[in-house]
DNA sequence: TAATTATTGCAATATAGTTGCGTTAGTGAT
DNA sequence: ATCACTAACGCAACTATATTGCAATAATTA
């Protein structure tokens, strides 16, 4: 019998009108079940299906066109990619020592962005809004 | 004689413990009269002075860690710099279909910041934070 | 003016992401 | 079940972005 996880991921890509193949399921519960924002080098390594890059950048391409997962961008060279958890919005913390990363739950988000409409001279339009914190944490403080 | 932007440029290499080369006064000149964020393919390409990129890259990251400038990370592949004008801290909107971008100015940074640090369990600094918007601009939302 | 060393440019390399194309395998219709 | 259609896949090659090592150059200090 499939996990309820396995169901809820194949109902996801089906509804998408995506073909349910083992490795987008594979991907889509990995991230389900990742905590933290990952890039596609972090997926390819810690993913125990193997799939090739250029399939995983396809697959993470068509995910974030359905908003089935989120780009995130960290300081750094990558994007990095999180399951997106509906009524779950938030942003991040990351420790510029370490890379330890802390969600951030409040985030007034459609307040933000009616601050920005009322004050924009060009735009009518916000889709999206990326807001990351950089710090230190309390551990590498300590050191 | 010198221009004024000339001899600002200058001081801010020298308050930092830069020397003052032709190459690091004109980017530094280029990037305080360019009022949007630039990639360094952009600098590269749109400055008159011509630097090698490896020079390029390297004196963006000094610039970067005395905070002269700012990166600015927006959707894409690439890292943006802009020259920071002290006291006119802001974020940006990105128009989704042509690359417009706009600056937007009021952001509360330390409330936004004492905010974060009243909600997480495992930060007691934060450093900067990045909060950039993506929408469409009116102009393309007329076509 | 000489000594010191930051800065520069070139060549090579690394990392992230993309394109073209022939093959494989889901899906919906028969 | 089988077939036709085409999304998804994997490989090779490629582009873009950024970095490292090293020798030459030039800004600064003594």
């Amino acid at each position: 019998m499939k996990s309820k996880d396995i169901l809820v991921c194949e109902e996801l890509l089906q509804e998408n009108g995506y073909r349910i193949t083992k490795g987008r399921v594979e991907l889509l519960m990995f991230l389900k079940q990742n905590k933290n924002p990952l890039s596609a080098g972090d997926i390819q390594k810690q993913m125990n299906y193997k799939m090739d890059k250029v399939t995983l950048y396809r697959a993470l391409e068509d995910f974030a066109t359905s908003k089935i997962v989120v780009r995130v961008n960290l300081q750094g060279a990558s994007t990095y990619y999180e399951f997106l958890h509906k009524d779950h919005h938030h942003h991040h913390i990351v420790c510029e020592k370490c890379g330890k990363i802390e969600d951030i739950k409040n985030c007034n988000q459609s307040n933000l962005q009616k601050e920005v409409l009322k004050h924009s001279k060009s735009f009518n339009t916000v889709n999206s809004h990326s807001l990351e914190f950089f710090g230190i944490c309390k551990l590498c403080n300590k050191k």
